[in-house]
RNA sequence: CGAGUCGGCCGGGCGACCGCGUGCGAGGCCCGCCCUAGCGGUGUGGCCCCGCCCGAGGAAAGUCCGGGCUCCGAAGGGCAGGGUGGUUGCUAACGGCAACCCGGGGUGACCCGCGGGACAGUGCCACAGAGAACAGACCGCCCGACCGCUCGCGGCCGGGCAAGGGUGAAACGGUGGUGUAAGAGACCACCAGCAUCCCGGGUGACCGGGAUGGCUCGGUAAACCCCACCCGGAGCAAGGUCAAGACGGCCGACGUUACGGCGCCGGCCAGCGCAGGCGCUCGAGGACGGCCCGUCCGAGCCUGCGGGUAGACCGCUCGAGCCUGCCGGUGACGGCAGGCCCAGAUGGAUGGUCGCCGUCCGGUACGACGCUCGCGCCGCACCGGACACAGAACCCGGCUUACCGGCCGACUCGCCCG
């Protein structure tokens, strides 16, 4: 399981990496994801620890999932196997997956399959739109790693 | 052995590896404070790491009742509104539970009942049927006049009757007799039922017995209604503390930009700011869910414009608590003694992945028994599959609903053996 430290704590959190997050979608989940520079705007958090420090995981497991029960499972599952990924996450990245129907009939192994796949293409958006012309966001953003001036 | 009734309990087990949350303890780093200024002390502080303890349910569910707790004002009266409805108890309380009463069902153990009032009033009673509430006469029974006649009768008119047939959930008591042209509680006996009174038993619902009366008076109150009793409102997002705070904050649309921003419009919620008005015991305004009364608070209030919270902590888990024993009580339950501490998350912990075992179902093979020779049933082995309903969110007592299955106890009926 993840500590609570490494979730995502805020609706309000929630609501900007859903809405203005690079998107990757599997049968059983959609993976959204912020750069570390796109979730925060002001100076990072500093924070000590293993793995991509400052990174945030958030879940959704919506009602069209299933009752509480199988809602409660698919978490379970989802931030165990999220744990094994964690370190390799980008610093101070912001993430959120977003459970499907289909996910409470997978099995651990699928739900991982779908996890890698989903994050790699995730990945590979941030990277593109951080090097190129950034289609999804007409204001445009430095690139990861470069701090934004003021500090 | 078979069939059944009631009550109680469990609701997968063990192990390995990897994890999460609260609490406690040791350590490291940072921060604050203190001084004797050090390799110091201190902590309601933050982060990391290690160890230990504990960590979902019988329904945690539905949110249908009842309470505790909190705030509203300290919790008044009447009306309206809502709820409950055999009796006596239990309980903090209840619409819950127990025992009993009455009615109904079952051979029985036992089960079921929204179980006050229909002479206070109003309404409704479909279809069928002649007639459905101070009812009614279709077939029918009887008497009389007239006509016909094959002299057993038929037709028609007037009248009497409600026994028999038929309809219906229900037809204005039942059976037998007297009576009569035929009949009818018209009268009589018994029975059922109703009303009033008396006696006996019971705390009571009610039960047992007797007398008198008129002879019989439908159902529906989960229709309005009447009677008795109960109910102030909102809810842990209750409520409280702290920090920040006016040139402010957040969100969205548009415009502009040197991509850092800026402008403008709109929205959001408070104790705040400005202006105007009214008022300070001859009292503005307000509170008590609605209305009226009554009571109380009262120095601020109203309008417009501007402007705009929802972060942390407490509440938060020791409680009508759980276990064991004894005592009282038919029982629900109560009393006493001893022992125990048993989840407190907040995008929300209590888990993930395997292995072995267990339970159930299906198939195959073998063995025992029964046999109507198709099969049934039991044991064992292997293979395959399944293992329910469901996740605390302030806390209790209930109710209701969901649930693969399993265990225990008491009792009833039937058959067989001794």
């Amino acid at each position: 399981m993840l500590p609570a430290s490494v979730r995502l704590r805020k609706s309000d959190d929630f609501d900007r990496i859903v809405r203005t997050g690079h998107r990757a979608g599997r049968p059983t989940l959609v993976v959204h994801a912020l750069a570390a520079t796109e979730v925060r705007p002001g100076p990072p958090v500093a924070r000590s620890g293993p793995g991509g420090a400052g990174t945030q995981v958030g879940f959704v497991v919506g009602r069209d999932v299933g009752g509480s029960v199988q809602r409660h499972r698919v978490a379970r599952r989802l931030r165990h196997l999220m744990r094994a990924r964690w370190a390799d996450l980008p610093a101070g990245a912001g993430v959120v997956v977003r459970a499907l129907p289909l996910a409470a009939a997978a099995s651990t192994g699928t739900l991982g399959r779908d996890l890698d796949a989903a994050l790699n293409r995730a990945g590979a958006r941030i990277a593109r739109s951080s090097a190129g012309r950034a289609p999804r966001r007409p204001a445009g953003q430095v690139s990861t790693g470069v701090e934004p001036g003021g500090s």
